[in-house]
DNA sequence: GGCTGATAGTTAGGTAGCTAACCATAATTG
DNA sequence: CAATTATGGTTAGCTACCTAACTATCAGCC
């Protein structure tokens, strides 16, 4: 899953060289944006790597997950209406996951050749599948979920718990700052 | 650029409610973890935004950006060797950029349909092409800097000189273990 | 009931990533 | 020198992502 980040980021004094002829541009943020993106890109490979060793993608492994969920969901009990059944419709999956109704299309018809899920009709509504895991979809995921979240602990052991909740707390700060940018004076630059 | 990163992502209490069943599960590592690229995937949607905005991906924007620092380097004067020269064939520029020969096939044909960078034939090797900005690319790629910087910069705005330090501290703790990461002990989860 | 607008899932076409294979060329070995 | 190995760039086929368009179905309105 490559970013297509420059493989060694540049050094420090590239960046203030760069800043002679740019003056827009921040060295310290520079160097924060690539690493954010470099580690990103650098642990989502490791697990990446963990869950082709066993074929399967990041993508697909999230949409079984959220099958899973759902499954989980409906075996917990109490009151089940349809908004905390969790995702099971195509388009309630592709809303989840963060792409788009024909993305998922496509990830779910190799679940299905794959006989991980199955898609049945919505009783209720004729335009709507309904996607379920399938029982050998049920052992793959619950095979692949230990492993995956030991990779996940692995990747962060380096850090303590504190530096751990300095990092969520940075992290989100930079999160809830992202959807603001760029949407005015970075537009007009090639009024130039 | 969608991870398929879980829209939402899952509280705390869900995480310690999946710990009872997974004792492989960490939270804080999880969260950690999810925040990790969550983030990543926001500020990097933000550029690509800015990006596709003038009709052009990160990738190939990358690939522009390793051809102008190769023309800057050129321009720099003194000794130039073939190792300072910066990528220019094919394969450098893949290497460089962290994808395949392949891929970089597939970019270079798009931006030289564009007019943006042009092939040539290298004299002295002839399995190798060189590749090179076009006016048009330098052009194109001066006018969209500023704003690219200026958009990195923006993203890192919340974060004060010390607290991109110390991310990038604990980024780079993630990032020097991230490959020793899955070499053993997840492999052989599924002899469960 | 008929019409209009909205929604769901899929298809087509494009880009971007991969692997494997291919052909041409260069380097190495005996 | 001939054979073998290595390298470079591209192609083919696959997956994953997008947008736009399509068909079928549903919902709302008159």
């Amino acid at each position: 899953m490559p970013f297509l980040l420059l493989k060694d980021l540049p050094r420090y004094e590239c960046l203030l060289e760069g800043a002679k002829e740019f003056p827009e541009l921040d060295p310290s943020a520079c160097v924060a944006y690539l690493n954010l993106l470099r580690t990103g890109d650098e642990v989502y490979g490791v697990i990446e790597r963990y869950l082709s060793e066993h074929h399967i993608s990041q993508g697909r492994f999230s949409v079984l997950m959220l099958l899973w969920r759902t499954s989980q969901m409906r075996c917990g009990g109490g009151e089940q209406t349809a908004e905390n059944q969790g995702p099971r419709t195509p388009a309630e999956l592709a809303d989840a996951a963060g792409v788009t109704r024909a993305t998922m299309t496509g990830l779910v018809d190799t679940l299905e050749r794959d006989g991980l899920v199955r898609r049945e009709p919505d009783p209720n509504d004729r335009r709507m599948m309904s996607v379920e895991l399938t029982p050998e979809g049920v052992t793959f995921i619950k095979q692949m979920l230990p492993g995956h979240f030991r990779l996940m602990a692995e990747l962060m052991e380096p850090l303590t718990e504190d530096e751990r909740k300095t990092l969520v707390g940075l992290l989100n700060k930079i999160l809830r700052h992202a959807p603001n940018c760029g949407q005015t004076p970075a537009s007009s630059t090639l009024s130039n």
